[in-house]
DNA sequence: GGCTAAGCTGTTGTTCAACAATCCTCAATA
DNA sequence: TATTGAGGATTGTTGAACAACAGCTTAGCC
């Protein structure tokens, strides 16, 4: 394992982050971090610009780095952006390979599965392992880094909502639904269908912080 | 002006890198560099980190930072990324505000006075200026950014190849048929044209590296 | 009471010097 | 020729120190 003890502090902190043991808008002390994680200030420092890279957490002159609180415009970007990637797999889909095609109907399986066992954390995670297996079809490095920020920032937005059976029950059947149009190179109708998804996704988020949050 | 030392210097080199005062490949001596602009190692170390954003410069474990050498499947690759993010531009360029849409149609007739001129390097920008334009039709702050990684990237491509005028001129008719295409509604055909486009662009720039370049 | 302004406090921003860990070079060896 | 092993140079990491700043508190004023 070839990587300095900034990347180290980096992914554990990204994982406290993601895992929600960081909620959103928490201050990481550099003071309190750097004594429970061993490690001297310099080094925290070089940390927190590594985590700056995907957008999980914000840096303000002089107040610290925070753990970002997404709101309403940062779904619909997040969701663009989404739109932008994944649509870019589907119309990629015909010349990718077998074992990308296979990913993407591997996470629905398994979504579908979760869901008869009624864990719906892993329904999601497994929702959103399909839609980056989407976005991979595109067989593109960036593609895929880009997707797993983005990812990862949603995760962000569901900690400071309730309810994930909410927000997945309802796309299992159009996760379904996309998959099958993929396999039967009905590619025009699977963007559209994706268009359509993704549309419905950002509005029952946005819908439901604007509830929760004034 | 609220922006740290470790801010100011990571731009001051981003913009060493851009203009090429600092070849893909060089090593940025954290010592002779810390000297040079005047600022200790551990600052110096920061900026390298905030540079590793936008993947002009990498780092190699107890070897430092480099500028980053682009090769043949970087170069495939941003083509990939610069496919899904414009033609996301141009598929929402008909809900796109008007001052979006007069940024395409500027940039395109600003590289085509620059190309009566003779100034192929203000041609050079000026397209990149376009293209930068037409993802911004997706009017995504996210897109924005991403895009313009991709094109500084790109301009480091540049900065190891040989006539800027062999790379724009034959594209210059092309972009005016895009804004054209887009001027009148044929969202459709834009879309095909830019496809064509990025994939001749791409094939053209890979094919003169592996000329030059064994 | 309500307001502004000065001071206080805790945190981050930056520097420095030292040492440990690692890579590269180059010569000596088999 | 290929390998090995010091030696030198650079990065990785630490701890301490001080400066600079944001936010809060308090004193003074109307």
């Amino acid at each position: 394992m070839a990587r300095s003890t900034a990347q180290r502090i980096a992914t554990e902190l990204r994982a406290r982050v993601e895992r929600g043991a960081l909620p959103p808008g928490t201050r990481l002390s550099e003071e309190a971090l750097g004594r429970e994680l061993d490690v001297s200030r310099n080094t925290l420092r070089e940390a927190f610009r590594l985590l700056l890279h995907d957008q999980l957490v914000e840096h303000r002159l002089h107040r610290g780095v925070f753990v970002r609180v997404p709101g309403l415009h940062d779904v619909t970007d997040i969701y663009r952006m989404r739109a932008a990637l994944e649509s870019a797999g589907v119309r990629a889909a015909a010349e990718a390979k077998p074992g990308l095609r296979e990913a993407v109907t591997r996470a629905v399986t398994e979504a579908e599965w979760a869901a008869d066992d009624g864990d719906w954390s892993e329904v999601a995670s497994a929702d959103l392992r399909f839609h980056r297996a989407l976005a991979a079809l595109a067989a593109s490095p960036r593609i895929d880094t880009a997707m797993d920020r983005l990812l990862a920032e949603l995760r962000l937005v569901f900690h400071s909502m309730p309810s994930p059976r909410r927000f997945h029950q309802p796309f299992l059947v159009r996760n379904r639904l996309l998959e099958r149009l993929l396999e039967q190179g009905e590619y025009a109708r699977a963007e559209a269908e994706l268009a359509g998804y993704l549309t419905d996704a950002c509005r029952l988020i946005t819908d439901t912080m604007r509830e929760v949050h004034p």
